[in-house]
Order: C-alpha cells, then sequence, then structure tokens
DNA sequence: CGAGGAACATTA
DNA sequence: TAATGTTCCTCG
C-alpha cells in the first residue's frame, strides 16, 4: 500500500486493532513438530507435512491453538541454513518415503488476542503472514452443528486476520470511472477485474497499486444460490445482540477480529447461511458505506466471461449455455438427478463462515482428502487463459466423505484456503476458478461466500461419496487490487502458497447438520522459476540453489530457492541459507534434492544434489541443518 | 487450451 | 539491484 493513496483515499490501510498486540507467541509451538494423523492421504509417496502447515483438523482436535512464529516486532526469522557438504552422496531415491514428518505442535488455549495490525505490516516481517501472535482455538464441538449456539466472543475458530471475508465495501475509495463503466478504461472496479476475470490486458499500468477502483460495481444483489432456501431458520441473525455490536463496529478502522466474528455470526445465523451471498456483509456494507451501492460480494460473474460463471445467476437466467455435458446438467437445478435445487438436503440455515476452523471428522463422518494435489500449481491471471486444473501426482486430487450411509447427495465446497502459519482462511490472494471442458467429468457449480469464490460439487452415494476434483484451477489476483480493499491486512507478496479446503455438511437425522473441513497439503502457486545464477561451477559460495523437494515419481513437491555460503567452521562443507519463504517450514527430515544453477535457467541446466536430513526431526527451516550429497 | 518460458513492471 | 509480480508469447 501507499501511503500516499491511503493519504489519498483517507483510509488507513492497517486495520487498526483495538486489542492489544498480544502475542503470546510461543515459540516452543513454532519448533515443534506435529503429527497429522487427522489428515488422510492414500499417496504414500506424498509428504503431507512438507511445510508443516498445520492442518485446521489437527488444530482443532488438539484444542490448541497456533501461534505465529514470529510476534510483532520480534526479528524476522533467520534464514534457515541447510549445511551442504560437497562430497557426500545419497540416492535421490532414498528421498521418497523418508518423508513424514509430522509434527506434533504444542496446543495451549490462549486467549483470543488479536494482532498488532502494524506489527502486521512491519516491513521486516518477510513473511505476510508471519505476524500474528497467537489465537486460540477451540474445539469443544467435534464439529460444527447448526443448531449449536455460537459464542463468538470466544470462537477462536473465526479468524481476526482473515482477509477475504472482509467487507469488500470501499467507499472511500470510490472513483470516478464506475464499475459500470465500459472496458477499454483500466479496472475501475474490483469487481471487474477481479471476479469477472477480463480477459482483456491491462497494460502493466505505471500506476500498478496507484489505481483507484470503484467497489461499486454491478452489484445488485441478485444472484442467489439457485437452490437458495426460501426460508428462513428460526434462527435469526437480527435477534443476535452480537450482530448488533458488529453493525456498529463495522466501521473502517474497526478491529477485524470484529469483522470476522460478525461475519461468522451472520453466516451462522442467517437464514441461507452460506447460501445467501448477498446477504450478511453486504448489509454491513452498505451501513458503513453507502456510497456503494453493491458489494463485491454480491456481484456474479458476467455471462461474458468463462463459462460456468453464469450458474450463480442461473435462478433468473435457466438454461444459460452450460458447459457440454457435465457441467450444464449439473446446473441446472430442477430436474437434475443431484438436484441442486434442493437446498434443504444439504443447506444449513447456518453453515459456518469460511475462516472458522472445523474438524475433518466427526463421529461416524469423516471427510477426507484420498489424493492430495500436487504443491505446485501455477496459478493464472486473469489477464491469462485459465492454466488448467489443479492436478495430484497421479491425476486429480480425490475427496471422500466417509460414513455416509444416507441416499441423499450432498454437495462438496471447495475453496482456496491460506496455508501460512495461521488459522485457515479463504485466500484473499487466490480464487479457485471452475474448469470446465472434455477433459473434466466432475460437475461443478460455482459460487461465491462473501469475497470467496466456492466451488461445489456433487458428492454422491452412487461414487461412494468420493469426488474427483479435475474441475478446479486457481486464479490469482492482482496484489494491488487485493490489497486496496478495505478491511485486508494480508499482503500478496510472497504469499502465494494456498491449500484447497473441502467442506461438507451433513444434515443428520435429527435434524442437526454437521460441518466437516478438510484442506489438502499447501500449493505454490507462483511461476517461480529458478533464478539466474552467477555460478561458475558446482558448489561456489554465493552461488544459489533451486532447493527441491520430490516425489517419487519425480514430480516436484515444492520448490525455493537457497543462497549458498561457505561454512567457515567446517571445510568442504557450504551452507545453503533458505530465505524464510513466507515463514514455510521444512516439514520433517524429508530428503531433499537441489539444484545448483549455471546460468540458466532451464532445467537441465542445473546440476542436481540431494540433501539428506542429518538429524530426524524437529527441524525447521531455521535451524535444521542437513547433510548434503553430490548425487550426480 | 494448457503449459512453459520470459519480457517487462513494480517492490523491497 | 535483486526479487517478485504480471502480462505476453510461443509451442504442441
Amino acid at each position: 500500500m501507499k501511503s500516499a493513496e491511503e493519504d489519498a483515499f483517507g483510509y488507513t490501510p492497517n486495520v487498526t486493532l483495538s486489542l492489544p498486540l498480544s502475542a503470546p507467541c510461543l515459540p516452543s509451538q513454532y519448533h515443534s513438530l506435529q503429527s497429522s494423523p487427522t489428515i488422510s492421504v492414500t499417496e504414500p509417496h506424498l509428504h503431507q507435512g512438507n511445510f508443516d502447515s498445520p492442518s485446521p483438523q489437527d488444530e482443532l482436535r488438539a484444542s490448541g491453538y497456533y501461534s505465529s512464529p514470529r510476534p510483532n516486532g520480534a526479528p524476522a526469522l533467520e534464514s534457515p541454513r541447510i549445511e551442504i557438504t560437497a562430497y557426500s552422496q545419497f540416492a535421490e531415491e532414498e528421498v521418497e518415503e523418508s518423508a513424514l514428518p509430522v509434527a506434533k505442535r504444542v496446543n495451549s488455549i490462549v486467549t483470543l488476542t488479536l494482532p498488532n495490525a502494524d506489527g502486521y505490516r512491519d516491513p521486516s516481517c518477510l513473511s505476510p503472514a508471519s505476524s500474528v501472535s497467537s489465537r486460540s482455538c477451540h474445539s469443544e464441538a467435534s464439529s460444527y452443528e447448526s443448531s449449536f449456539s455460537y459464542n463468538y466472543d470466544n470462537s477462536p475458530q473465526n479468524s481476526p486476520w482473515q482477509s477475504p471475508s472482509v467487507s469488500p465495501k470501499g467507499s472511500t475509495l470510490a472513483l470516478p470511472g464506475d464499475a459500470h463503466s465500459p472496458a477499454g478504461s483500466p479496472r475501475t472496479s474490483i469487481t471487474e477485474d477481479t471476479w469477472m476475470g477480463q480477459r482483456g490486458s491491462r497494460p502493466n499500468s505505471p500506476c500498478g497499486a496507484k489505481r483507484k477502483y470503484s467497489f461499486n460495481g454491478s452489484g445488485t444483489p441478485h444472484n442467489k444460490y439457485p437452490y437458495s432456501p426460501t426460508h428462513s431458520p428460526g434462527l435469526s441473525p437480527q435477534t443476535s445482540p452480537r450482530l448488533s455490536v458488529t453493525d456498529e463496529t463495522w466501521l473502517p478502522n474497526t478491529n477485524q477480529y470484529t469483522n470476522s466474528a460478525i461475519l461468522a455470526a451472520i453466516n451462522a445465523l442467517t437464514t441461507d447461511g452460506m447460501v445467501d451471498l448477498t446477504e450478511g456483509i453486504p448489509t454491513k456494507a452498505r451501513k458503513t458505506s453507502l456510497e456503494h451501492s453493491a458489494m463485491l460480494s454480491l456481484k456474479v460473474e458476467p455471462l461474458s466471461e468463462e463459462m460456468g460463471h453464469s450458474e450463480l445467476c442461473t435462478e433468473d437466467r435457466p438454461g444459460l449455455k452450460k458447459e457440454g455435458g457435465y457441467g450444464g446438467g449439473f446446473l441446472d437445478v430442477p430436474q437434475h438427478p443431484y438436484s441442486w435445487a434442493k437446498p434443504k438436503t444439504y443447506i444449513s440455515p447456518s453453515l459456518p463462515a469460511l475462516d472458522w476452523q472445523l474438524p475433518s471428522s466427526s463421529g461416524q463422518y469423516s471427510l477426507q482428502i484420498e489424493v492430495q494435489p500436487r504443491s505446485h500449481h501455477r496459478a493464472h491471471y486473469e489477464t491469462e487463459g485459465s492454466r488448467g486444473a489443479v492436478k495430484a501426482l497421479t491425476g486429480h486430487p480425490v475427496v471422500q466423505l466417509h460414513g455416509y450411509m444416507e441416499s441423499e447427495p450432498l454437495t462438496l465446497q471447495l475453496f482456496i484456503g491460506t496455508a501460512d502459519d495461521r488459522l485457515l482462511r479463504p485466500h484473499a490472494f487466490y480464487q479457485v476458478h471452475r474448469i470446465t471442458g472434455k477433459t473434466v467429468s466432475t460437475p461443478s457449480h460455482e459460487a461465491l461466500h462473501n469475497n470467496t469464490k466456492v466451488l461445489e460439487i456433487p458428492l454422491l452415494p452412487e461414487n461412494n461419496m468420493r469426488a474427483i476434483i479435475d474441475c478446479a484451477g486457481i486464479l490469482k489476483l492482482r496484489n494491488s487490487d487485493i490489497e486496496l480493499r478495505k478491511g485486508e491486512t494480508d499482503i500478496g507478496r510472497k504469499n502465494t502458497r494456498v491449500r484447497m479446503v473441502f467442506r461438507v455438511h451433513i444434515t443428520q437425522s435429527s435434524g442437526r447438520m454437521v460441518s466437516l473441513q478438510a484442506s489438502s497439503n499447501p500449493i505454490e502457486c507462483s511461476q517461480r522459476s529458478a533464478q539466474e545464477l552467477p555460478l561458475g561451477h558446482n558448489f561456489q559460495p554465493d552461488s544459489k540453489v533451486l532447493f527441491v523437494e520430490k516425489a517419487q515419481d519425480g514430480h516436484h513437491l515444492w520448490e525455493t530457492e537457497a543462497k549458498v555460503d561457505r561454512d567457515g567452521s567446517k571445510p568442504n562443507t557450504l551452507l545453503v541459507e533458505v530465505p524464510p519463504y513466507r515463514n514455510q517450514r521444512l516439514s520433517t527430515p524429508v530428503h531433499v534434492n537441489f539444484y545448483v544453477c549455471n546460468g540458466k535457467r532451464k532445467r537441465s541446466q542445473y546440476q542436481r544434489f540431494t540433501f539428506v536430513p542429518a538429524t530426524g526431526e524437529n527441524h525447521s527451516l531455521d535451524s535444521m541443518s542437513y547433510e548434503s550429497a553430490l548425487h550426480c
């Protein structure tokens, strides 16, 4: 964010948090490993814990909370170092399964504390997501049940710093140009660009972040879920005292926690639940920013855009051109087998907000990611064509709900979540992108939940409640656009890792609904090619290496760069410093391959080496030490 | 399309 | 200036 802009718009980018920075940052947690028993990954070669990112499920189960590694003001993480000795040798193959990490995170319950916004933005923070100091995580309920009465104050599930849920309204950012203004002009509205996915190219505007936006847009509170329930359940948002509080706090400088809590409350109390994207936040937004008639969240993608977007509006325009085959019928509410038209079957009057942490299993039910997505998927910008669906090492990700014996189909929701050390929440800079085409076998439906796109996929009993996720791509939103959103505290730079988050809401015979959630391993979404390296030959001090972790089949699980330095204390040994890339921590003692580039970007021009962890555990990037082996 | 690679732009 | 972010281009 540019100060100039801030001034110009009279708003402070940094959300002002009313709570004192807290920060109980428990170092031990950060370094301790965490076991992730709850995540089910069928693929043995996948290194689930590669990034050591906590799975929401784990967190929840542990009833612990997860603290940020770096409290506000604390020095930035030091670059982890990996020792490389050029002479040792290890077969690349050794790598494979040794990997499994797992970490056990010490959990402790802490009262919810809010992060200090300023600290959060502290330049010293390499990781945009690292400043949150702590948060509590309630786990009393093993699962979210609609009938529950949430205590928002205590509900740690509410992610205070969750960005996406923050109201997009930006009255102060209004621009002369209306969102509706015809194209041609640079993006005038986030809506347009962000959600519409304009293909048009936007010249690299020299003004980049300086662009001003109008959040108005078309916004018409249209699009209700095609199958949105018409009635409203007993819970009435309006009756909630907390909601009223919310409204009042829903101001420019309101602390996010409040906003989030409100959102959660709204979600929980809203009759239509998630279904009604137009409710809740939008309302609040209007209150605080009258100038904006419409909220981003209310917007629907234009029909002209990618196919499938129209579904959001199908309510009014049934029979819009549907994708061939699978997509079409599926979306047509009425007679379809899965009948999206039957809201009550899977729609709860009070679905939990997307930033709430939910368990992956409850009672007999268990939502599992049978096949994890690959650790890298280059997201596409609106200015690009789709880059396809997220893939898995073998085909596509697969998700399955176990323990469900009913014959009623359910809806599996998917959205792109964060992959940092904080609680899982919708990612502000990435959105799921519905993929359609001949190669896609799974029908899907796109919906908006606040500022988050949610892909809905049918979970059918005939398929054993198993879904192959071959219809989900990832869209990258421009950092400058998102960062300008009022209330947004996350920064996009170097915040390129995401997780696929799946949810399913099961209505039990008792009438209660159980919501489960499972999130994938982290997925790096940036292009990230190795940098050109000024390297003479092999290990040269100051040279850089491409740090790569590979799966058995040779696919990359992830990669990052590192610099090579000489370790003064050990002859023949060089240290590779791995940048604290977004605070990612190496899961465990995994064997890793790294490549040394000799000046070209071509992978073929890298010389490959393999790291083998020297000791085996409790490594976090900032402390691990690997012995390396020249492998080629 | 759907990748992969890069040039060009913006930041830190 | 190096590292990242975005937009373009090209190829199968």
